[in-house]
DNA sequence: AGCACGCCGACT
DNA sequence: GTCGGCGTGCTC
């Protein structure tokens, strides 16, 4: 008897192996059994996707290869981690391997099914025995959480009543985490092999959680009840969360976008930590939204979702809005929890706005927030200060012929790093040791244009070189970003060192707005953020509106911190534009102001949410073949079906147009529906398969599909 | 995507 | 005379 099984292997969907293939096995192997199967030369990792009994000579059009080794040690993956992969693959435009196989931990690719059953038995004999009685909690802060306020109560009484989608609109501050955590106990208390998936947007948020999560759940459950799930982690730490989720001994996995497919059969709760942030859109390979596809599974599987956020994307406010009595019946809507009281009677900072144009030109810090910060440092307390860029200075120039510090293979400029004396190119990498003399001219004045993180740190050192601490020493300056956290463990020491007080004036990034807990801190600066308010891209304020919010939540948390010192906490915000609306709301911690503020302008422009959006773009050698391609891609759309209910626009260059040698074009796609978007797409694969190969795909490097693009 | 086969420049 | 550049073509 012989059964034939049609295979998922990670292959583009854009090759001709994008489908299904076909293997003949000895033995029925049932759906969600994972297979090596040869591919060519090789031997690759696959789910068996269907399997049907076949008859001795039922003919296929050329002969089947047999299946090399099932790992059939391991139970099979269910119809709804399937269901889950295969919306993903249809709805991102994907094939169904490649988001399989990617949803999967990589050593499992390497793994014999021998191994593979070997490491089964041992974590089967290394299963801890479930706690059935309470163990007495450990000490710890988190070992008698303190009662749920009013606000918090209420929120997790809905959730427990409703079904859901939540969104839990919580200004930082308002304990978001304390309901995450008891809605995850909740859960699991129902049910005793309950699962709970909790997403956050970075790994550096990870730890933190993890803690918390930790010392909540593992006095209950068991120390191998909470595993984590990131990119950080190394091959084999993956692969033991992800069995041990997939083996339902795990009963909360925290995780980044990543693992939102973890396999967990008995999943119960999603919570989507910041659902906001933009880190949740894959950015290369499949670009799906973890978040959507959170929200995607919560349903199929009949799991409650949980999206927190003090700033929700307009997309999630949108859908939360209260439903009209039309709607009541037919729109799927999120319920809105609102929590809009800090904890321990902490008051949100108040924001000061500084209008650059009543400075002397090219003031870098005013001379108000410098009096600010100064004296924050005399008494001890701690201001950060925020600069979107990295490096010394963005551009250095030749002042005499002109010269900037271009990348030769990107459109852009490399950036000046003091410290390393290196220009770097932060798209493609490239860099090279600063030149002595302008390379264009040999002019030796040639100077930095701009600043980066490094260069305030400078220019503050310098500026508060005579103010004292309070114990007389000289101020400490610090600085957070990608640069100087490139080492392992780097930020947790940087961090460790701001908590314990060793420093006074913080400099960096938004990798510091995010999460971190800095109890001393009274006092946040955005030194320049006016490049967000007019930027071409239309989610731009809504990210520097959520991005300013969340750096005001960095200060004075601690309600009798800023007792104690009978001090209040301070927001600063340097800006040529005071008046801007979004500062206005800004000023009043207003975010359903902004929101609808702009979600009108969107209606009004039928941008999301009030539209669907894709993008096709094309990476070629040159930008007219990119382009070409393009737009007559979209000329042979034309005909189909679902063209007369899909705008499509011109071809026009990424913002950053070359990058590592490679010219980059994109083609908008919009729609009022999304079903309609849908068709197109899925339409247009085939005629984009043809068109690679046909003259006008010639020196067309890759092109792919960008279902609701973070930015167009 | 891999990984082959297949034709033209600088090395043991 | 070989090693190796990446240009097409194939993989159930």
């Amino acid at each position: 008897m012989s059964w034939r099984v049609d295979v998922a292997l990670q292959t583009p969907a854009y090759s001709s192996v994008a489908n299904l293939l076909s293997y003949t096995a000895e033995q029925d192997l049932p759906a969600g059994t994972l297979v090596r199967v040869p591919l060519g030369r090789r031997e690759l990792l696959g789910v068996v996707w269907r399997s049907e009994e076949e008859g001795p000579h039922e003919g296929s059009t050329f002969d089947l290869k047999p299946i090399g080794a099932a790992l059939d040690a391991l139970p099979t993956l269910s119809d709804a981690w399937r269901d889950l992969v295969a919306f993903t693959s249809r709805y991102y435009q994907r094939s169904l391997g490649e988001i399989a196989v990617a949803a999967l931990p990589p050593q499992l690719r390497d793994l014999s099914a021998l191994q593979l059953a070997r490491r089964l038995k041992r974590s089967e004999a290394a299963k801890p025995a479930p706690v059935t009685e309470a163990r007495l909690p450990r000490v710890g802060f988190e070992a008698e959480p303190s009662p749920p306020t009013a606000e918090q109560s209420d929120a997790l009484r809905r959730i427990e009543q409703e079904s859901g989608p939540f969104l839990l609109f919580g200004s930082t501050g308002s304990g978001k985490t304390e309901v995450y955590l008891r809605s995850v106990a909740a859960a699991l208390a129902r049910d005793p092999a309950a699962q709970a998936l909790v997403m956050v947007p970075e790994i550096n948020l990870t730890p933190q959680l993890e803690a918390r999560f930790k010392s909540r759940f593992e006095p209950l459950y068991g120390d191998a009840s909470v595993v984590s799930m990131h990119s950080g982690m190394t091959n084999p730490q993956r692969l033991a969360s992800w069995l041990s989720a997939h083996l339902g001994t795990a009963r909360i996995v925290l995780g980044t976008r990543m693992a939102v497919f973890a396999s967990m059969p008995r999943l119960a709760l999603i919570v989507v930590d910041e659902e906001h942030d933009p880190s949740y859109k894959q950015q290369e390979g499949a670009r799906y939204s973890a978040r959507d596809l959170a929200v995607w599974r919560g349903q199929r599987e009949g799991a409650k979702v949980v999206l927190g956020s003090a700033t929700p994307s307009l997309e999630s406010w949108h859908r939360s809005r209260p439903a009209t009595e039309a709607e009541k019946t037919t729109g799927r809507r999120y319920i809105r929890l609102a929590m809009p009281t800090r904890v321990g009677a902490a008051r949100l900072p108040a924001v000061k706005l500084v209008d650059m144009n009543l400075q002397p030109p090219k003031t870098v810090l005013s001379g108000a927030l410098l009096d600010a910060i100064g004296q924050r440092i005399g008494r001890g307390e701690q201001s950060m200060v925020f600069l979107n860029r990295r490096g010394y200075a963005p551009v250095l120039a030749c002042g005499d012929c002109g010269w900037k510090s271009e990348c030769p293979h990107c459109s852009a400029y490399r950036v000046f790093h003091k410290i390393d004396r290196t220009l770097r190119c932060h798209h493609c990498g490239f860099a090279e040791r600063v030149p002595r003399a302008c390379p264009s001219c040999g002019n030796l004045d040639i100077a930095p244009v701009g600043r980066g993180t490094e260069r305030l740190e400078e220019h503050l050192a310098e500026l508060f070189a005579s103010i004292r601490r309070p114990d007389g020493g000289a101020v400490r300056i610090a600085r957070i970003d990608a640069d100087s956290t490139r080492k392992q463990g780097a930020l947790a020491s940087q961090l460790a060192a701001v908590h314990a007080g060793e420093v006074d004036v913080l400099v960096g990034t938004q990798m510091i707005a995010k999460g971190h807990d800095f109890r001393r801190i009274t006092l946040v600066a955005a030194i320049n953020p006016d490049g967000a308010l007019f930027a071409s891209d239309f989610r731009a304020p809504e990210r520097l509106f959520s991005l300013l919010m969340q750096s005001a939540g960095r200060a004075g948390r601690d309600a009798a911190y800023l007792a104690a010192q009978s001090t209040t906490a301070e927001m600063w915000i340097q800006t040529h534009h005071p008046q801007h609306p979004l500062f206005e709301a800004l000023r009043r911690h207003d975010y359903p102001a902004f929101a609808e503020r702009e979600l009108a302008d969107r209606a009004a422009a039928g941008m999301p949410p009030f539209s669907f959006q894709a993008l096709l773009r094309a990476d070629a050698k040159s930008q007219e073949t990119a382009q070409q391609f393009l737009n007559e891609a979209a000329e042979r759309a034309a005909g189909l079906p679902a063209a007369e209910r899909v705008s499509r626009y011109p071809a026009v260059p990424l913002p950053i147009q070359r990058v590592a040698d490679v010219e980059r074009a994109q083609l908008l796609v919009e729609s009022a529906s999304r079903a309609a978007l849908q068709q197109l797409l899925a339409e247009w694969q085939e005629i984009l398969q043809d068109l690679r190969r046909s003259p006008a795909g010639k020196g067309v490097i890759r092109w792919l599909i960008d279902v609701d693009p973070h930015s167009v």
